[in-house]
DNA sequence: AAAGGTCAAGATGACCGCA
DNA sequence: TGCGGTCATCTTGACCTTT
């Protein structure tokens, strides 16, 4: 099962077009296209680029963001925190990570981790496997995770979950592409954006607090 | 004699127009006007605003400046530090010195900080006065230089050094001021501004290497 | 007085145990 | 498997010694 879902996920990797997607997407697209490794097992920090020791905090990172943001929005640190001098204009990259704070925090929140989210134990394959699907969409706008998703098709949502019947053919408002998604994963996915949302909204206002929202989407069924 | 320059260097200071300067000396000389104390005690790191240890490496700095300079240009730590990836336009300041090696060595270089111009023991008073009335305009062009020199009246300098005869009436190209100067002043700003020039634009053509000018201006008498 | 040396304090991130 | 704790390593800058 996971296997067919790994198979068909390297395929849409090669359909996949990153215009109007954020560099880090691309960046990850490119390299995973490029050497065809498992995409789970192979992903790149959401952060800085980094290759990722696994999934923190609601996003692939590496340790040294996995840490800092545990650091960071663990105790009452985040007064540690100065404003950004230039701007919130920061380019966070393995070289320059550790340079600015404020980006580096700002950047955490854009690509969804939050400590509310986080939990002990697995998340489940399909959980992650959304994740990778949408990249690092989640830091830009609804319509880019929206257009992330495109890499889904219809037979992996299918084959994940039997319950949507063969051949449905739903318009939906948010879908411009060819594929077609099960009414399921629309309500998801709204719910997904609705709390990425406000969780954006919250870090913008007030950065003096951690963002409190649930986690991208709450898929975590055991797999 | 160095009360009589020191009080002529507080009436000069209120004197002074900041127009055309940049951010580092106003902020100088607003801070110097305000408490009125002696601008040789009072200095702030011409790097980051703080408060000055001392003159170091060829400038007024803070003991974190000065010894990040003593570092990074003592052995070969150059290597250590990596692009800017801000464009090099990172603000620097007590909060964010620390934040990006390129840009913190970059603003001592336009300071004037130099190895090459340093040495044990002391500068002369005359010297420092130098230093303090050009504020920190060494770092931004040849005409804001001069346009910083225009502190120093004919009276200290007359006072300093009595070989220039009173009443001169020079006209010179860069002088555009009504204080006069005497000839020799222009020729040691001339050799100032050629040795700074270098030194700019050694550290504009290649930063992977120090500043290797005499410092700002060799005045070093004992007084 | 201004170099250069020293070292405590803080930040970082690889590693590990636990749930 | 992912979270939190640990600690070696690095950077910083106040203080001290040397010239």
């Amino acid at each position: 099962m996971m296997e067919f879902l790994r198979e068909e996920l390297k395929v849409h990797h090669r359909r996949i077009q990153t215009e109007g997607e954020e560099e880090n997407n691309k960046a990850y697209m490119e390299n995973n296209v490029k050497d065809e490794e498992d995409p789970l097992r192979n992903q790149i920090c959401r952060v800085c680029d980094e290759p990722a020791a696994g999934y923190h905090f609601g996003a692939f990172t590496c340790e040294g963001c996995k840490s800092f943001f545990g650091r960071t929005c663990g105790k009452s640190n985040l007064n540690s925190i100065s404003e950004c001098k230039n701007n919130y204009s920061c380019v966070i990259d393995k070289k320059n990570r550790t340079s600015c704070k404020a980006c580096r925090l700002r950047k955490c929140l854009r690509v969804g981790m939050s400590k509310a989210g986080s939990r002990y134990g697995r998340r489940s394959n399909w959980f992650k496997m959304h994740c990778v699907m949408s990249g690092s969409n989640k830091g830009n706008s609804a319509a880019s995770v929206v257009a992330g998703s495109k890499g889904i098709s219809r037979v992996e949502i299918l084959k994940k979950r039997s319950e949507t019947p063969r051949g449905d053919n739903i318009s939906h408002s948010s879908a411009t592409f060819s594929v077609q998604f099960p009414w399921w994963y629309f309500v998801l996915q709204r719910q997904f954006l609705a709390s990425y949302e406000n969780s954006l909204k919250k870090a913008l206002r007030d950065e003096d607090e951690c963002g409190t929202n649930d986690g991208p989407m709450d898929l975590s069924q055991r797999s």
